[in-house]
DNA sequence: TTGTACGCGTTATCAG
DNA sequence: CTGATAACGCGTACAA
């Protein structure tokens, strides 16, 4: 990412940028160019009933010969429309969070709602200023997902504003999410069953609230009569493959893990890089196994085995229920839960041992 | 992304949600709580001069105690303050947009400025919804990056609004791109120099502007007594990837492309998928390059030659062309313009009959 | 159909 | 520091 600096571009022959009308232009000046006054013109704007085609007509073109653009700020000031939506995802560069997104779309984008977006920081773990933000911009009710505060200032926050969870169910608090240990299960199942002993398993950085993933994880190994081997890193690919690197090249050869269960596909390619770097190759001497089902994770040079919550269809089912909790804001708590599937691929294959 | 529908979640014992208070509390609530004047609330909040330090921590108290959340929105219409900045990018899913992002909020953040997000559809090639949305919520100046508009409306979609172009040049608009013509040009003098021949490039769809890289790409080859040989497919990997299978199975053996440079990373992702399906191994039957240098291109796995751009860079420009467009609103249009640097990876080597 | 008047939650000004 | 008052641009009865 460092790139020699720019030279200074050419103002094409000096001219002035079109742009840049100090004054505003509103509805006022709208109704004074088409001849009506400005509830018509809000009316016609809002497509309500109450104006004669062509006196719409005539508006709308004054509208576009003095260039106005609706001012959607004091229109939602001024209306009580209690339906809007915000969303909050935490890491734009882990696709998941991307897919919920879209799903939500999806539903707003019938329903005709904006969606107003907050993004975190991975690195920053501070949700608290994208989520204040949106409380501030007065979405009505605010779809999160990647959440990294812990249970109880989520529930604290859902008191200021309802609140939707996704992807990490939250006591107390609306959530739509897969079932992760059902999902973890069924990867360590599937390292078990390829003939894999020395399991570990990378797992998230407590953020205090459930781990259902490590868990499950560790559950699953201990019914195998297999001792648990975990290991933390953060939330990016970078801090993984550190990780990874030290588990993997420090052990005696025998006690190197010959498989690597990593919590989510984002670490689960720092795993792949470690190895790379290790001369390790995949699945031969390591098999590796991510979770999310991510684009990444398909690309036929990974082929990474991986676990699809469909993250698409949690953003429907998040949007859904904001919506039901602005329609009913005293019903009971909603936890909705989605099963998730296994998608094997050629990053995982039975130990080097087995062959 | 096919998953098993939900089963519903218990409502763990009827809790009713926190949230939901109809009433907003605004910063009258507040005041009275604390004693004092509206306009003492407001000043706080500001942190303009004007509050004794223990007044303001009061101020802060009452607001804390009965939940209290500023109305931006209100904040916003009241004060004359023209300094929001609007972003627009196309796709979440080409992590370009997302760099440009991130640099973009390097500098707003230090500026104290927020950023409002508007989020535009590959396959819809709609910009226009997105757009007048981050003018309608009045964004005093607005930074796009991967616009699909022809030029021409760009110019008048700018003559509302100030608009700064990120990674495109368009005539008569502030911009901030990368030499696009010597990237495509570092890209296909590459390709030759590793003795390559029959090399194919894969076009982004025309979208009514300028085709800096396809016209590089042409231009070098015929410079070196060779052929172009174009094919255009949409924006997405699996467009591509299916534009790519073609292209490799059809013709006779001898007539198929060495190497084929995609206009950026996400169909040459494609176009490794499609050499995948075709049995075709990287880079020892088929050579492949893209653009952007994004995060996939860089795993190990993939290791995909193509040109760094250094977008976030872009992005910090951009921010300031922004602001400096604020500040003097009539200014010379500015066309800043930074140069590419390739990433040489191992998805390009010399051709089979070289070897 | 049209115009009037009040309110949304803040900012900003100005005289106390 | 306070309290009153005028915007900000628009939604929304309500009356004409």
């Amino acid at each position: 990412m460092t790139a020699e600096s720019g030279a200074r571009g050419g103002s094409r022959g000096g001219e002035t940028p079109a742009g840049a009308s100090p004054a505003r232009v509103t509805m006022e000046d709208v109704a004074r160019r088409a001849g009506v006054s400005r509830s018509l013109v809000s009316i016609a704007y809002r497509g309500v009933p109450g104006v004669s085609d062509e006196t719409r007509d005539a508006i709308f073109e004054a509208a576009r010969a003095i260039g106005y653009t609706p001012n959607s700020i004091a229109s939602r000031l001024a209306s009580r429309n209690r339906e809007s939506v915000g969303f909050y995802l935490l890491d734009l560069r882990n696709s998941v969070y991307v897919d919920v997104f879209d799903g939500v779309r999806e539903v707003t984008g019938e329903r005709g709602t904006t969606v107003v977006l907050g993004v975190g920081e991975t690195h920053g773990s501070e949700d608290r200023a994208g989520l204040t933000a949106l409380m501030s911009s007065q979405a009505d009710v605010i779809i999160a997902t990647g959440l990294l505060l812990p249970d109880a200032e989520i529930l604290e926050l859902s008191r200021q504003r309802p609140l939707v969870s996704v992807t990490r169910q939250v006591p107390g608090v609306d959530s739509v999410s897969s079932d992760d240990e059902a999902g973890a299960t069924l990867v360590t199942e599937h390292l078990l069953a390829l003939g894999h002993r020395r399991i570990a398993h990378l797992a998230a950085p407590d953020i205090g609230g459930r781990s259902p993933r490590a868990d499950a994880y560790a559950r699953t190994m201990r019914k195998a009569g297999l001792e648990p081997r975990m290991l933390t890193a953060g939330f990016t690919q970078s801090s993984a493959s550190a990780a990874a690197r030290s588990l993997l090249s420090s052990p005696a050869p025998g006690e190197r893990p010959t498989a690597i269960f990593a919590t989510n596909d984002v670490t689960a390619l720092g795993v792949i890089e470690a190895a790379h770097e290790l001369g390790l190759r995949i699945p031969r001497d390591l098999s590796v196994a991510g979770y999310d089902d991510t684009a990444a994770a398909a690309l036929a040079p990974i082929s990474l085995t991986s676990v699809d919550q469909d993250a698409r269809s949690l953003g429907r089912l998040a949007a859904s229920a904001a919506f039901a909790r602005l329609a009913s804001p005293s019903a009971p708590v909603v936890a909705r839960v989605q099963q998730p599937t296994l998608r094997p691929r050629r990053s995982t294959a039975p130990p080097p041992s087995a062959a």
